[in-house]
DNA sequence: ATGGTGGACAATCCA
């Protein structure tokens, strides 16, 4: 089983480029982020034409989840179920493909770490530890798997230059701290699991001149599973030939291979 | 010096 990620920075604008790569790379689940679309206007009918399923929560402009995939999910939810926020069903998608369950999130950015956003953000680390909670009870009983923008760049090699950007919204210490705790419900890093190196990235500003060229790249992007899934895992790759193409998203895919 | 680019969507907001 295949399962990849990516932030496509507006599905409608990414389109062609999600299709050219879906026909390429034929994973069993595509995670979205940043949509940036209503369902009314997410383009479902150009998934469905070239044989994908698609389901989808976005909201105008901002934010957005989808998951593709070859077959219909045998369940889907939307959001952390624990009230609504205005934006957290457009950023958490969660669907059932076989034995596994798929964790899509866009997790909030945090904007600045003296805004009320990035109070948010820590909130939300620490409501989603209770939607893990919640949905599977113990890691241990549990076939999950957590991909998505994560907003958070827990360790120094994560980052180009640790030292620079820190303290930043996805690299400080309470940021770090509340991912942590998500993580110890019982997850493993699926991605550094079979990428451990320096100089892994996932994402590369837009704002910062040839960052991919020059290395200037955040490993924000994730691959987390629970330890019956995490001993699945067999292989994991960040795909760069989707930053080449004509119009790239500034994130580019994550692709995780499992034993069934 | 408080940038830069690229989305959505129509003046800015967000990353």
């Amino acid at each position: 089983m295949r399962i990849a990620t990516f932030n496509c920075n507006s599905v409608r604008k990414r389109l062609p480029l999600i299709l050219a790569w879906l026909k390429e790379n034929r994973p069993d689940v595509l995670a979205l982020q940043e949509t940036k679309t209503e369902d009314a206007t997410f383009p479902e009918q150009a998934f469905v034409e070239a044989g994908w399923q698609a389901a989808y929560r976005g909201q105008k402009s901002y934010n957005g989840v989808a998951l593709i995939s070859r077959e219909p999910a045998e369940k889907m939810s939307f959001g952390l179920g624990d009230g609504d926020d205005g934006e957290s069903e457009a950023r958490l998608i969660h669907g059932r493909y076989g034995k596994v369950d798929v964790v899509n999130t866009y997790v909030p950015q945090g904007r600045a770490l003296d805004s009320p956003q990035f109070q948010f953000k820590l909130q939300w680390l620490r409501r989603l530890r209770a939607y893990f909670e919640r949905e599977f009870g113990a890691a241990g009983q549990a076939r999950a798997v957590w991909v998505g923008d994560l907003n958070v760049a827990p360790e120094p090699r994560d980052v180009h230059d640790s030292k620079k950007v820190w303290p930043h919204v996805c690299h400080c210490e309470p940021v770090i701290k509340a991912f942590r705790e998500v993580v110890d419900w019982g997850l493993t890093d699926v991605f550094r699991k079979h990428l451990p190196g320096d100089d892994v990235f996932t994402f590369w500003d837009y704002r910062v001149p040839n960052a991919l060229p020059r290395g200037l790249g955040w490993r924000i992007d994730q691959v987390l599973a629970t330890p019956e899934q995490a001993r699945r895992s067999r292989d994991c790759r960040v795909d760069l030939e989707a930053r080449r193409a004509e119009s790239p998203s500034d994130h580019t895919f994550v692709v995780s291979d499992w034993d069934e």
